[in-house]
DNA sequence: TTTGCTGGTCAGTTGACTTGACCAGTGAGA
DNA sequence: TCTCACTGGTCAAGTCAACTGACCAGCAAA
């Protein structure tokens, strides 16, 4: 009857995972970086560094600084492919605009039903590196499973495609690219804008971008040419400062512009406010309209005129398309959801 | 390849091995004495007591001082497995603040870990009847598993109190109700900036709530009048044209406001553009304070001063009481969080 | 009534674990 | 060649579960 309770630190638990891990070849010829594994058992690291010691002293391991530590000599039996789903993002959730988290939720939601946990990979290397260098960290660090691409640059979805490996495009589909995806029609969206703002008898139009590389953004700089030729296109580079200081270049004097399109969410608020703040009337001086739609903007005076989708239609699609790949049905689908107008006082 | 390394507390286990034992009829009709058991245990008393706490709650043992704890005849059987956890709320995931929708994919992503998936259930009847309806008709319709509540009235929070559920409460908790709870600690907020209103030699201040019953709210006005006795406290309708009439009847002339604390994100954009639109300046003219501070507030021109807490935190607080919740560990902690301080251009 | 058990409660201390930071070595790409 | 983003190596401050040791009140047999 007297059952003792077993008392086992957490790094002797974290090193008898790693173990068996390492037996069963789960991690091929080289480990993931201490604050990945650290991470992903739930574990900080001087308790997981802890563990990797009694493995180095078993013989499980070499250790060297500056190099990902080796597995040594192991049966490195192939692992079964276990279906998670892994969602590879550049911005970690809380910098992301409310509608992503939204979707994202919708979407764990979704796949959890179906008995596939959702698991977020947060890699801002995904934006600066070379597709190839960025997929090869991921293969090592993250074996299997199926890939939901956010944000990710040509190169990068490129790479994934010519491996054959199982993933999709969430958003910023470069065109070419013979993976599934899902995105807003942002040329539609353009489009539309342009010719509205035109058709309210708006002449020196303006579309606004930042000068990160998405794919949905160039997109977007050809609709808004095709509804409204001639029309400008300027890039910024995401700062409130660096936004304002281009606003108020483009919208001063008599020649300035006299509608502005502003791709994100956030951007549109920049812009807005900052056009108050310099006496402008809005619409009667400028026009603005978001060519993203977050909730918060319908509460800012005057409400913005924005495009609004619903997540729900995003991630219901999303998790179609990820449960098909789960069960190794490889599409070439391009989903382009057209968002509802929703009319502001901003035009 | 979720490996994550499972944290279950030593009264957990102690109660795991108990209930075991006591299935297995391994005691007789009473326990020995706690000092006895737990030095059998291998645990320490307080350690020992918070199990048999757990297994009275379920149902398997009857404690009284002075009496030696006695064993009951077939402790129901608790369907342990099954402890779901649901988030009670009123509105629906895209109408909430972004910050909110984060720490609740967090919490997501936490309780998957442990095991236990969050559901989420939109009920707007929360606010509108009364708390005994709504929770009859909750009781019938989703059976078992443990709430969360949000946004939740005084009275269906004593209702779930009053039968006894497992519950607890995210944000605005209601004084004097027993059940655990997180939530910002508003009274200080809101003491804190009406301090630092002063301390810049505003002489007007005022605080802006909506109109509904959040107990949240109440704290915020009380904490506003201690850091600055005698100041003005409005609510208003949550709408932006209703939002927008009560700023500019509250900051007109030369007797208007001149610094103004804002309940809610959204209505603080409100306040902003709207003092903008009306050509007052920001600061200079009038302050504008956000006592919630969502990203997008940082986008604003001038950045909004405001008050940002961390989802990460308050996420991992509600995951540890309704993990403790689903172990049928009942208790009354309110845990209060100080966000941090961000000061923007609006002050 | 006394004594010795039972459970009920608490303040103070310990120590494992977390957090966040900084450092130095390595190697791919500009 | 230099830069920069990774790697492992180190550390100090803070958190929190658990332990320690104590005292209290209820109960029942001596």
């Amino acid at each position: 009857m007297p059952v003792r309770i077993p008392r086992t630190s957490l790094s002797t638990q974290a090193a008898a995972v790693l173990r068996s891990e390492i037996a069963q070849g789960a991690w091929g010829d080289h480990l993931p970086g201490e604050r990945l594994l650290a991470t992903r058992l739930g574990v900080s690291r001087p308790t997981l560094r802890a563990a990797l010691e009694t493995l180095e002293a078993e013989g499980w391991l070499e250790r060297r600084q500056g190099l990902p530590t080796r597995v040594l000599e192991g049966g490195r039996r192939q692992s079964e492919r276990n279906c998670t789903v892994r969602m590879l993002t550049p911005v970690p959730l809380r910098d992301m605009p409310p509608l992503t988290v939204c979707w994202m939720d919708e979407l764990r939601e979704r796949l959890a039903a179906a008995g596939h946990p959702l698991e977020l990979v947060v890699s801002p290397a995904t934006f600066t590196t070379r597709g190839e260098r960025t997929l090869q960290r991921l293969e090592r660090s993250h074996p299997g499973g199926v890939w939901i691409l956010h944000l990710a640059p040509e190169s990068l979805q490129r790479a994934f495609a010519a491996r054959d490996l199982p993933a999709l495009v969430a958003g910023s589909a470069a065109p070419g690219v013979p993976l599934p995806s899902v995105d807003l029609d942002y040329r539609a969206i353009c489009r539309h804008a342009a010719g509205l703002v035109r058709a309210r008898g708006r002449r020196r139009p303006v579309l606004l971008l930042p000068d990160t590389a998405a794919p949905g953004d160039a997109e977007s700089a050809e609709g808004f040419l095709e509804g409204c030729p001639g029309a400008r296109v300027l890039r910024h580079d995401g700062t409130p400062s660096g936004l304002c200081r281009q606003v108020r270049t483009v919208c001063k004097g008599r020649e300035g512009a006299d509608a502005v399109v502003v791709g994100r969410s956030v951007h549109a608020l920049t812009v807005l406010t900052c056009l108050l703040g310099d006496g402008l009337r809005v619409p009667e001086d400028v026009a603005v309209i978001s060519r993203d739609g977050d909730a918060f903007l319908g509460h800012a005076v005057p409400a913005l005129t924005r495009y609004a989708s619903d997540p729900r239609r995003w991630a219901a699609l999303l998790a179609r398309e990820a449960l098909r790949l789960c069960e190794g049905v490889r599409t070439g689908a391009r989903h382009r959801l057209m968002p509802d107008f929703v009319a502001g006082g901003t035009l």
